[in-house]
DNA sequence: AAGACGAAAGTGGTTGA
DNA sequence: TCAACAACTTTCGTCTT
């Protein structure tokens, strides 16, 4: 396990620090402040090699947020020309040119497009892992032509956006908006393209992987935030959440925790943190309430 | 005066004929 | 391809603290 010299700088709370790998976060476990969100990867150096688990890749680590992927091809410039006949010869000039003129292209597009992840992306303050995935599937993309007619941009911005998800670290589409300057509903539009044409599965996300970063945005306490976790649980069980939006259950699990706890946020501040609307957390709130039996602890509370 | 509440109408996406 | 549909938003008037 790691060791951290810092103290939170929030509570002053010695080195009693959660550190969430997954997440690339590092908690507070007395106020649940977000101290650090981009983490080094103290894991496995060697990462399973696509989706074929096991085996470990061999050679020189490959990556794919340099735009050559540390290789780069071309048609070789050393043979001998002398010994083929005039249409191969003919042949073998059209290919090179052919290659070079697409391997160009496609390079000269990826370098830019990682350029501008690499720049949305700490922004953001994602973990190394979603730019690998993200650069990934980026490339991908580009081979198979789908930026042609979309902004470079946009791509960036929707490949971002399922890679967060796919690494259970998801961002809202209005964060996502937010860092690299492209509507909302542009990103959603070609994050649905490009992962229905890659044939990418990405899982509906849990509300629980954005409890961590919206209590510390209200800076809500660690109990609050595991009491909100709870909560999540529960409703989970009582069927709450399947085909709502998770932000909204996330944010009312939130805003009900921090009654509990007496430290209360109004909706508008919830709504604000998580992208939703009151009205979204209000329908959240209600259902939590009457199906969960909370009333007489919010009651409770609120005799302060 | 600010926050919470709820009704009503509008938006964009999904689904199923 | 179109219409029905569910979730969510916007807007607004009314109650509560």
């Amino acid at each position: 396990m790691a060791q951290f010299a810092k103290k939170c700088p929030e509570c002053g709370g010695g080195l009693n620090l959660l550190w969430n790998r997954a997440h690339g976060e590092v908690t507070c476990r007395d106020c649940g402040l977000v101290i650090e969100e981009k983490m080094v990867d103290f894991g496995q150096e060697w990462r399973d090699f696509d989706d074929a688990p096991g085996q470990r890749r061999a050679g020189a680590p490959m990556t794919y947020t340099q735009y050559d992927r540390g290789l780069g091809t071309e048609v070789g410039t050393r043979a001998d020309l002398s010994k083929l006949a005039q249409r191969d010869r003919s042949k073998f000039f059209r290919l090179r040119k052919w290659q070079y003129r697409v391997s160009t292209a496609i390079e000269r597009n990826l370098k830019m497009a990682l350029a501008e992840m690499k720049r949305v992306s700490s922004y953001l303050r994602l973990p190394g892992s979603v730019d690998e995935e993200a650069a990934r599937i980026y490339t991908q993309a580009v081979q198979r032509g789908l930026v042609r007619g979309r902004s470079m941009e946009s791509v960036v911005a929707g490949v971002l956006y399922a890679a967060c998800r796919r690494n259970e670290v998801p961002r809202t589409l209005d964060e996502i908006s937010e860092a690299s300057g492209i509507d909302k509903k542009e990103i959603g539009r070609t994050y649905r393209f490009i992962t229905r044409e890659l044939g990418i599965k990405v899982l509906p996300s849990n509300p629980a992987d954005y409890i961590a970063r919206f209590a510390s945005a209200l800076k809500l306490t660690a109990e609050t935030q595991s009491r909100a976790l709870r909560i999540l649980e529960q409703a989970q069980d009582a069927e709450l959440t399947s085909g709502r939006g998770p932000t909204g259950i996330a944010a009312a699990a939130l805003y009900v925790a921090a009654l509990i706890h007496a430290e209360r946020r109004t909706q508008r501040e919830v709504a604000d943190v998580a992208g939703v609307t009151e009205v979204t957390i209000r329908n959240r709130y209600k259902e939590l309430l009457d199906r969960l039996g909370l009333e007489k602890e919010v009651d409770k509370a609120r005799e302060d």
